[in-house]
DNA sequence: CCCAGATGTTGACAATGCCCACATATCTCC
DNA sequence: GGAGATATGTGGGCATTGTCAACATCTGGG
């Protein structure tokens, strides 16, 4: 059908592009049912193909997962590296902060994916380099706008209140509302 | 072998206490290997028992897995009231916050399974009298030191901070004392 | 003493992750 | 343009797991 060239590096062969069908399968699977839906067979059900192609794609259900977790920190990325852009430096953390506790509240599942533990970013290249880029954005954000002397502490309690907000409304314990009340 | 009563309301019979038993063994599976680990099969196998013996007592492996969410909330609430005990107003929001941190050090695995949503309290109510008790035992330090404008805000920023850094800690992204450090 | 219910066992089935050998499409190089 | 190499997809199979049904055994009350 479709033949476009792949971001990730892998050309179009028999399917077209199995690799991206299966990730957006797995996303879904992922939303609809959490973790434990995502599976390899089903996937690969839904893209049309035999319950083994995946593992040409994939070496294992957990290099899936890591997948959907990079995306997901790539997409968190872009969504924070906006909401700095569009704020200047009075309210830009609070603006960043919104935009992370949107993230969580609009993708719940891929969250808890990405934070909660079940694939390791030391395991997989790509997460951990996905990751850190994002904590990076976040870092540089929140660094920015104090001074030296316990820069580092106030920095790790921004990061560590929006972190636990996010949670909260990713686990709904509380409404994204306010959590967003929360920042400042 | 020995023969307590339960606290769970389950009488020994056969085996003496195997509900006891099985929890006992799946909490050994989630300390050493995580959520994806607890097996109903292999928590019989530990305990002596054939694979189907745990249904006695589980409807469900996600039975198994809501009753040692539990027990970690009622360890967790018990932690936060000891703490709130050796400490005096001014500093007893800080000992709580200690506390709630060195369970999720101590015990990462049982943190993410009570915060990971892989069980749902609504469908388990021991569960979910558990979490809102142990919520219950912090709000109420919270709130105590504050005046009433901007004091729920206030109590919520305070449990997101510590929660923020706990999941930070559990997924061994901070330190323990860096995450301790930031309790003001 | 005997029965009812609680507890544990055996056997079975479908689903899954993963491995193997094999088939087929595409690319490279001549 | 054709042959070999490589990438991709298929089918079968195995061990493990959650769950169900039927059966066995233990315990306590009448």
């Amino acid at each position: 059908m479709w033949a476009l060239s792949t971001s990730g590096g892998d050309t179009a062969y028999h399917h077209g592009d199995l690799r991206r069908s299966l990730i957006a399968a797995a996303r879904d699977l992922l939303r609809a049912g959490g973790v434990e839906a995502v599976t390899l067979r089903e996937a690969a059900r839904l893209a049309g193909v035999s319950h083994n192609a995946p593992y040409r794609h994939f070496a294992s259900r957990e290099a899936l997962l890591a997948a959907l977790a990079t995306e997901g920190f790539r997409a968190l990325r872009k969504a924070l590296e906006e909401a700095g852009r569009r704020a200047e430096p009075p309210e830009r953390l609070t603006a960043l902060g919104r935009a992370y506790l949107r993230f969580a509240d609009a993708d719940r599942a891929t969250f808890r994916l990405m934070f909660g533990g079940v694939v390791e970013d030391a395991d997989h290249p790509d997460l951990a380099e996905a990751s850190s880029a994002t904590f990076g954005a976040l870092r540089s954000v929140v660094t920015e706008r104090e001074s030296p002397a316990g820069a580092e502490r106030d920095a790790l309690r921004a990061w560590a209140l929006v972190h636990g907000l996010a949670h909260l409304v990713a686990d709904r314990q509380i409404d994204a509302a306010r959590a967003e009340a929360c920042l400042k």
